[in-house]
Parts: C-alpha cells; structure tokens; sequence
DNA sequence: GTCTATATTGGGATAGAC
DNA sequence: GTCTATCCCAATATAGAC
C-alpha cells in the first residue's frame, strides 16, 4: 500500500502577480475533511504546547483519529508539517493583506500599516509558531522554500501599500520593505522573550517617525 | 548518587553596570575539563546539525565521552543546554563588545556599530544556533530568562555607543537600540532564509540614512 | 479509507562496578 | 569521576484486518 505523497507541489512564483494569485488559493479547503481535522489539531498543538509537543500520536488524540491516518494522508510527519506551514503560510498572508486592504492608497494605508504593526507584534501567536518551525526550516528544502515565498509575499504587501504595485520597486523602496518586515520580526522576537522591557508604544511610534522621514525624503509619501 | 546542578544561579542584573559586570565573566572557563569538552561538543552539534540533532548519544560521541558523563556534569539534558546558551551568550556579547569598543566614541563608533550589522547578520551561524533553541526558550524559564538578559545587553551596549552609558536613557533612545537589535534579528531570518532576494547592502545603508535622519533630529549625532 | 496491533528504533536516564 | 550495561519509554512507521 502505497503512501500518498502531497500533492500540489507549485513552482517559486517569479513575478508579483503570480504570487497574489498563490497568495489567494486555499491550501487546506481541497483536503478531505480527516486530513482537514489532522491539519486542524496539529495547528492547535503547535500554538499551545509547542512542536515538541507535536508528536503524531497527540496529533491523532487531537483529532479523534488514528495514527495511522496521519501516514496514510500525508505520508510521514515531514509531509504533515509541509501542510501545516502551507496552511500557517496561508493564513498569515490573509491576514496581512485583509489588514492592508481595507483601506485606500497612500498615507491613510501607510499610517494604518505602521501602526497595525504593534498588533501584529503583540499579537505573537503565529509568528512565535512559525519560529517554533524554522529549525525543521532551515532543514528542508520545501518547508524553507516556502517560508521564504510568504516573506516575500509580506515584502510585495508592503509595496502595494507604498505604490499599489505597479512596475519595479526602486532600491531603496525594497529596502523599506524589508526592513518593515525586519522591524516587525525582531520586535517580537524580543517581546517574546521579556515584555516587561520592551517599550512596544514607544518603539513603533519612532519607527513611524523614521518611515516619515526617509519617505518624504524619497519624495514618496507625506503622512504627517 | 545525587546528579549534580548547576551552580551558579546569578540573580538577573538590576543596573547596566551589574550587566556589564556579568558579561564580563566567562561561564565556561570555571568547568571541569570533561564538562567543557562535552559543551563544546554540544555546540559544534548545533551549529552543524541543528537542534533535532543534539541528543545526548550524539553529543557524548562528538565529545569522546560516555552518555553517563553528561548526567553527571549537567544533571540531564535540560541542564546542558542552559549551560550551553549560556556559553552562546557569553559569546555572543564579547563578540558585539569588541567589535564596538575598539573605536573612539561619538561618531565613528555609531558608524562601525551600523556598518558593523551587515557583518553579524552575514555571520548567522550565532544567531540561527539562538533561533534552534528558541523552542526550548519559550518553554523553560531559566533558559528565557538568559537569552532575555543576552538581549539587554546588547541593548545596553547599543546606548554605549551612542551615550557612552552614563545616565538613564531618553524614551526614544531606548526605542532606537531595540529597533537596532530588532533590525539585526529581523534581517538575519529573511537573509536565512532566502539570500538572494534580500539586498543587504542596500537595506543597511536606508537604515544608516533612517538612522542619521532621526538621531540628528533628536540632537545626538551627526554622523554625515 | 480507516482502524488495531505491532515492529523497530532511538532517546534519556541511572545503577553499580571500578 | 568515569565508564559499561541496562532499563524504560516515547515515537515513527507500517502490516494487515475490516
């Protein structure tokens, strides 16, 4: 008996657009509802108890499944995480661009990014699960890979809010992309680890204040 | 046979100076030969292989020591490695510290300390080490608490450079050292991640410019 | 497709000789 | 202080019944 291997294996996306398009498809809604339910525990186990936790049988006991399901379905448990980060990937991403997008263009976009950052920060749940996995990460090749599309997919957010996304981004608006993103990693890097010296208010209020500077420097954006 | 525990227990440090004091102290020099051999051996492993990779036999092993030997001098496996972050600590600040302190203060120094950030996040096999240990981390108390204090540190060390540490540091300056620390971590994982879309030099240099922009705003340096 | 039962491995811990 | 040998357990994977 043959185990079934994942299936969908989509090339890197090269072009902006081709990422949006990634960004919009549902990783876990093709599944068959058990997979669904095995998904669905191993996500809440990473969150609450950590990945040394994620084990197959407590996935399983999660579940209301069989261990034995778990292989049939996804192969072995390298498979099973290549399905959790796809489903965490996912999610984050629709988080962010739902964030973003219900505003319109330019400053009022820029402001409400900036300051949906400490959010994002405080709110460290998947960012702190997605750390959790980054030694199987940088271990394997397609869990990597595709860790590396969805921060890239962050970087492409931030240029819509900059410049809705038309044409290259020049060096310097890159740059302020991914220093966005950095800035919100490492700010919760160390929030996680000691929230009590940690000055969230303060340390986005002078982000914001040094984004305002260099942009109109860039002659992009006035958001006083 | 009782297993031995680890000794010193220093209290987190209250004042930059008691900081300064404790990174000055090196945690492993004070071990027993077998024990220092076995820390060394445990690094090597997870620098190399990764966490997943660092079970006792593999470390007794690379240490040329019997597994018994580990239980003796760490009491278990948890002990090992809070002795191990703590040597990666220790590390890590007396990387940063010298790198920083051999330059006149004001000016230059803030420039090296910048310019200086480019290098350690080329450099990730520290900081990827730290981030295969931030599972254990977030679930162990000591272990948090050391990395928490790590971070201090390099806060503090960042205020150095800027004010020579005397005095208790505006709201903002203090924003401006974890936003630095922030941008280090941050750029580290998409650099790790995926060195070929992240632009170092160009994300480093926007942040000098970020910086200068602010700090001579807030009149402290003038670094042009 | 799903389950029970089991094979097999490898990890952490420790007793007891030296 | 150090080693050998062993114990116990948890985990992954899979065979085979239904």
């Amino acid at each position: 008996m043959e185990a079934q291997v994942p299936k969908r294996r989509p090339g890197r996306p090269r072009t902006r657009q081709q990422a949006l398009e990634l960004r919009a498809q549902d990783p876990i809604e093709s599944l068959p509802p058990t997979a669904r339910r095995l998904l669905d525990a191993a996500r809440r186990i990473l969150e609450r108890d950590g990945i040394a936790a994620l084990s197959l049988s407590a996935v399983a006991e999660e579940a209301d499944e069989s261990k034995a399901s778990i292989g049939y379905h996804f192969g072995n448990k390298e498979g099973l995480i290549v399905a959790l980060v796809d489903s965490l990937v996912h999610e984050a991403n629709r988080g962010l661009v739902a964030q973003t997008h219900q505003y319109p263009l330019g400053d009022t976009r820029l402001r409400v990014l900036m300051e949906g950052e400490r959010e994002i920060i405080e709110d460290t749940q998947g960012f702190i699960a997605l750390l959790e996995i980054f030694p199987y990460a940088m271990r394997s090749e397609s869990i990597r890979g595709r860790i590396a599309d969805l921060y890239a997919g962050y970087r492409d957010t931030v240029l819509d809010v900059l410049d809705a996304g038309q044409g290259t981004p020049t060096r310097e608006l890159a740059s302020f992309a991914l220093l966005t993103i950095a800035i919100v990693d490492g700010l919760s890097i160390q929030y996680a680890l000691d929230p009590d010296r940690v000055d969230l208010e303060a340390a986005t209020h002078l982000w914001q204040r040094m984004g305002r500077c260099v942009l109109s420097d860039l002659g992009m954006v006035d958001i006083g």
